[in-house]
DNA sequence: TTTATAATTCGATAAGTTTCGAATTGATTA
DNA sequence: TAATCAATTCGAAACTTATCGAATTATAAA
């Protein structure tokens, strides 16, 4: 990972709304995991304040991070989380204040 | 930590050169420890491609998400990564992709 | 097949961001 | 004290972003 793409990735998270829906969408892969349910976008949104349009627009913007992949189920939309590139972001800016020993 | 904190922290990494700037304090800061000498902002601006007005806004963006605190020295300006809010930051992102025992 | 629901696209607007040059301030050096 | 160098402030230009309402598309249910 590199600088470019780590700009990446914490621009899709500064926002608030697109943060807290990320935050959301990554609990609930980490439940489905046990429960075998989903992540239904239209859930989430009833949580957060604001209309379809914008989520649909946040949305795309993680999925452009490589942050999340979703998937149509018939009529509605379901989030995954992906981990390994969150924990990716979290070794490079491990890196950063940890001693370097090389 | 809450997620309008967290907000904070993660947009003011969220620019390519404001990151940038962050991670050479850091790592200097590491450096620092070692061997005494202190992380100048001359230095570091010299490195990146852009003029001191703008050098000048991205610290104060840094400084006002608790990122760094800056000292003068004399002539020169001094910089130190805070480390404590950065494991803060990385815990509560640890806790989006880790299953929670509670 | 009509109706209803979830989500996306489009166009627009308001607000925020990055960057710069010019002028200014603070501190050191000649 | 005058000249110099580092850094900040200010104002402006260019660009990006968040959000919305209206219209559209996709799917399911009646």
């Amino acid at each position: 990972m590199n600088t470019t793409q780590l700009t990446k990735i914490l621009k899709a998270l500064s926002n608030q709304t697109r943060l807290e829906l990320y935050l959301q969408i990554a609990r609930q892969s980490e439940a489905d995991f046990d429960t075998g349910c989903e992540c239904f976008i239209t859930d989430i949104v009833g949580s957060l304040n604001i209309g379809a349009p914008t989520v649909s627009h946040h949305l795309k913007e993680l999925t452009n991070a490589d942050l999340i992949t979703t998937v149509r189920r018939g009529k509605f939309l379901t989030a995954t989380a992906n981990k390994e590139i969150m924990r990716e972001v979290i070794e490079m800016l491990s890196e950063s204040i940890t001693p370097n020993f090389s």
